[in-house]
DNA sequence: TCTGGGGTCCTAGGACCC
DNA sequence: TCTGGGGTCCTAGGACCC
């Protein structure tokens, strides 16, 4: 019998690999890439991070360090790099038969029953190098975050040559250690000092942290990470992309928004462009959310605010969204802040195909159709349960979701439904 | 002067209902 | 009639990811 292994391939600073494969000349020389409007870096290549530049750093401040040291910045071009990754893709399923597209640049493969996992991985390394040219590292481990751990050990210490196999407990115990606590997948900027105060300083005091403990200091999701890091496998692969759940524009303004008129005009302008999502995906948002908010960067008074406005059905109509992000806009507006970011956020969205758009025109239906509605729709969502409700001041009935009543259904099959 | 954008998940707390 | 407890719904906000 052999154990359960995930591997995690990563293409090494992914954008600026891309780059380099459609400009050789790019090769052995420093490389960033810069986000959306040049604002500041978002891959580096080794060269470039061993001259001074970091994650996230703005390009006004590298400007004169790039020009100094030759460091070479181009502009994301993320047709290309999204492209590239279908082809990288591509290799991943003549490895695997399983193979989950994380993001960008990271897939999770099933290596399970694979008999020398390091050598497999060694061979998919030359073969995406070789048909793509896309450099890679390889992490594996009998869970996901063990196989991410092994990824992030793979990157750090490059005697192990590109691939990090941590199925073996004796391996674990001598690497985990060796791994910051800033390293390990889910833990943050928030949660690390946290740890610290604690005395966790590395992946292997995580693993030995109690569960409970970790619950109560990390939420669910740090005590998923603990069994993770014990080998105990909590989460599966994600076969099937999960259907959208939300949809947000959003921008950094090149100077601070100081009057109504003017963030009225650049939330309805993201309200205009959220609706030509929405109709690309062919999705509905019950409602829409505006948030703004001043910059963390600058002295002076904060503020920081949101506002949701429903829809009496599901939309994706440009003028119902334009109308709400205006409406919401005045809302919170208050005078004396220097705004520097704003944006629109639809969540919750749903399909036509999944709900029937006579369940949301009903005003008042017959028990038998509401559940015959629900019969027509039940078990297309992959988790959850599903629900009909009607609430606030609309009075045509939802459809809703809700994964803390897992037994919701059946039990509106029993209940009497209630006329409001 | 200039500091990204787009996602997911979790939780607290108020409103409301029975 | 009064009260409390328990449940759901919804919003807001935080943390994390790439």
């Amino acid at each position: 019998m052999t154990a359960r292994s995930y591997a995690l391939s990563d293409g090494n600073s992914f954008y600026c690999s891309c780059e380099r494969v459609f400009d050789p000349s790019l090769e052995g020389r420093p490389v960033i890439v810069l986000s959306n409007n040049d604002g500041c870096a978002v891959a580096m290549t080794p060269e470039a991070k061993a001259l001074g530049v970091k994650m996230g750093s703005p390009w006004f401040q590298i400007r004169d360090l790039c020009k100094r040291e030759g460091i070479v910045a181009r502009s994301s071009n993320y047709a290309l790099y999204g492209d590239m990754s279908r082809r990288v893709n591509e290799v991943y399923k003549t490895f695997s038969s399983v193979v989950e597209v994380y993001s960008i640049d990271e897939s999770f493969l099933d290596f399970s029953d694979v008999p020398d996992r390091s050598a497999l991985a060694q061979e998919m390394r030359r073969t995406v190098k070789q048909w793509t040219g896309i450099p890679t590292r390889v992490g594996i481990g009998p869970t996901r975050v063990l196989s991410k751990v092994a990824n992030n050990l793979a990157k750090k210490r490059l005697e192990l040559n590109g691939v990090c196999d941590l199925t073996d407990e004796a391996l674990r115990r001598q690497l985990l250690p060796l791994l910051d606590i800033e390293d390990v997948w889910g833990i943050g900027r928030a949660s690390a000092p946290k740890l610290r105060a604690v005395g966790i300083e590395t992946a292997a005091d995580l693993r030995d942290m109690p569960p409970r403990q970790a619950r109560a200091m990390l939420t669910v999701a740090g005590e998923k990470l603990v069994r993770e890091l014990n080998g105990i496998h909590c989460d599966d692969l994600e076969l099937t992309p999960p259907v959208r759940k939300g949809i947000a524009v959003t921008r950094s303004f090149g100077k601070p928004i100081t009057t109504v008129e003017e963030m009225m005009q650049a939330t309805g302008f993201y309200a205009t462009r959220a609706a030509e999502k929405l109709r690309r995906h062919r999705v509905l948002a019950p409602s829409i959310r505006v948030f703004m908010h001043t910059s963390p960067f600058r002295e002076g008074p904060s503020r920081s605010v949101a506002k949701t406005i429903g829809f009496p059905s599901p939309t994706w109509d440009t003028r119902d969204l334009v109308s709400a992000a205006t409406r919401a806009t005045k809302l919170i507006w208050a005078n004396g802040f220097q705004y520097a970011k704003a944006g629109v956020m639809l969540d919750g969205l749903t399909t036509p195909e999944e709900t029937p758009r006579s369940l949301f025109d009903a005003q008042d239906p017959s028990r038998e159709a509401l559940l015959s509605a629900l019969d027509s729709i039940n078990g297309k969502f992959g988790r959850g349960s599903l629900y009909l409700a009607r609430t606030g001041h609309n009075p045509a009935w939802k459809l809703r979701s809700d994964l803390k009543s897992p037994a919701y259904t059946t039990d509106l099959r029993q209940a009497p439904l209630a006329r409001a």
